[in-house]
DNA sequence: CGCCGGAATGTTTCCGGCAACATCTCTTGG
DNA sequence: CCAAGAGATGTTGCCGGAAACATTCCGGCG
């Protein structure tokens, strides 16, 4: 399981490479910048000292004078949902592109005192930017009360904001697809109110059921888990309120269905059940679940691009309206009357 | 979704402090580092002067003159996954702990040529120490070329070693539960064999069936997703080989009962059907998912510990073994013979 | 053949913090 | 009352690299 190198001795410096090359360390500096100016067998030589210590800049020095490093935090949390997961994923991928180099710093939801603690340490460092991807209030809160030095992108949730165009709303799309389907009346299962996704998806919900004409049975308060989904049902009268039933991710939905077959109760053919996120597990679920695909990856990219353009004082370029789709499998069918 | 801090002027240095305190800097550098010997009043107007400017120090430029850094890297990837994702929230904490910043820096597997660049990149900076989480061959092979100059641990794999005492063999557990049912014909679905972790689980399964004297009726290539246990399922004949279906993690497991549905056998009924990790969602499977129980955290929290001993120079701690536990769910039940 | 000017290369200083060493300022003992 | 010594604070140089500035080299031209 465990391996280790004992190579201890400090790495080689300018000074070094310049001594074996013999020539001065501004040389060196000059070579690696990519100046021109070298001549050729100079160049040669210089390279090749490179080459035989290993040399490789330390960009801590560099960053020192430079005042400015290729180097950009992203903030984050709760690595284990999925969507903060795959924000981050893209995230990564856009900044090594911009040759920037993204490393992860994860807070502690559960532990206020210390997301202050990491963001500060963080910021000890040469960073180039913040990237901040907050999906819950807490978190949100600490990072608008800290003072960053830097330029920082606070990427709210991981969802369109609230002002964004309707047709971002993707549980319009998901309870349009129950209403074609015949179903009235529909009850929702939410996320944890203190995390802005949720909060949008509820409002989305809401706006949709006024919008289609439906009835909305109720919102029950869950917190992403399957868990939640399950004691969402169970919570219910013995005589179900509704015929379909949102959930607010595919996770919250398993558990709404397992709950629903234990009680009798077969999906799709008595009841609907829907999630949101598209997991890669929701195709697989029993029945596979009908959800709403995000694109989370161009999320993180789209974050990242926003910091690059404020890291270089530029105008941040447009974020194009990531659309969620609506994926209809087999969790969802045509209405059965309530009894 | 968006908001942005100006405040672009330059941190405060030591010298800043200095300067408004009316003291050197040498002063400001002894009060940070915790010295006795100032008086209360000249202590008392450099820390009003800290406050004063929000000084913060430079860990880049700390690091630069002691050479030596509190910040660990851990090198990771599939962080979707659970077995990483866990394992690095356990990582993150007790790095803390130690009063070190541990950040992450993703390789992308799926673009192999980028790894060795990341690690070179991530190697640039004054590291205390790096941490390779890596679960894959190629990773492994990846970490083993570079050149470290820092203290190294790698932790290959979430799973315990080929040397590992038997006890910590999980898929005993599983199997033994299995024949207890009556089970005699069995099916593994493993992971991808690039995966030290996949490799482990299957070679404890095939153990398991020799001391148990059971039939192992086949080992399907898996990659851990849902649909490479779908697809197990799928390529089988018409006639079920086995009673019971020993998939590598739990997804996999999701995605055998969903083909076994479809193709009319009931859980567990028919048939039982059994995972690995026992993520959340896990218990809430339809039916709830026999599986067994890793310890994740804690193996990040141990492969920190063990790279801050050698960072230190110390000799690394035993650590403890994490005995896998079985969860008995609902996936599982006696055995029902072949047709 | 010497001078000029650009190309190639060298020297110095600074970035922010730290540590070794130097200096200053008291208190106290002879 | 002065010197010694401890305590408090200041000065200098260095870490690795970058940039401004300085110098050397060289060929062409008058």
């Amino acid at each position: 399981m465990t391996e280790t190198q004992p190579s201890v001795e400090r790495p080689a410096t300018i000074y070094d490479v310049a001594r074996a090359a013999g020539v001065s360390h501004a040389t060196v500096t000059r070579l690696l910048k990519g100046y021109a100016g070298i001549r050729p067998e100079t160049r040669e030589r210089v390279a090749g000292a490179i080459r035989e210590l290993g040399y490789r800049p330390n960009l801590n020095a560099r960053s020192l004078t430079t005042g400015r490093s290729h180097r950009i935090v992203a903030l984050t949390h709760e690595i284990t949902q999925v969507g903060p997961n795959k924000i981050l994923e893209g995230a990564n991928l856009a900044a090594r592109d911009a040759g920037y180099l993204l490393d992860v710093i994860t807070l502690d939801v559960h532990n206020p005192a210390t997301i202050g603690e990491s963001i500060d340490r963080a910021l000890q460092f040469d960073l180039a930017g913040v990237l901040a991807l907050s999906s819950t209030d807490e978190v949100t809160n600490a990072v608008e009360n800290a003072t960053f030095r830097v330029p920082l992108y606070l990427a709210t949730g991981h969802d369109k904001s609230a002002d964004s165009p309707p047709a971002a709303n993707g549980l319009l799309a998901v309870l349009g697809h129950l209403a074609d389907l015949g179903h009235r009346d529909v009850v929702h299962i939410s996320g944890p109110p203190d995390w802005v996704g949720a909060r949008n998806r509820t409002r989305e919900y809401e706006a949709a059921v006024v919008q289609l004409g439906l009835r909305s049975r109720g919102v029950i308060h869950g917190d992403w888990s399957s868990r939640s989904g399950y004691e969402a049902i169970a919570s219910l009268p013995e005589e179900l309120p509704a015929t379909a039933f949102v959930a607010a991710n595919d996770q919250t939905a398993l558990g709404v269905i397992l709950a629903l077959n234990e009680r009798g109760h077969r999906v799709p053919d008595d009841v609907s059940v829907t999630g949101v996120d598209d997991t890669p597990e929701a195709a697989y679920f029993s029945p596979p679940l009908t959800t709403l695909r995000l694109d989370f990856t161009a999320q993180g990219r789209d974050a990242v691009q926003q910091l690059l353009a404020r890291i270089d004082g530029v105008a941040p370029p447009p974020t194009p309206p990531r659309l969620p789709e609506l994926i209809v499998r087999r969790s969802t069918g045509p209405v059965r009357p309530l009894a």
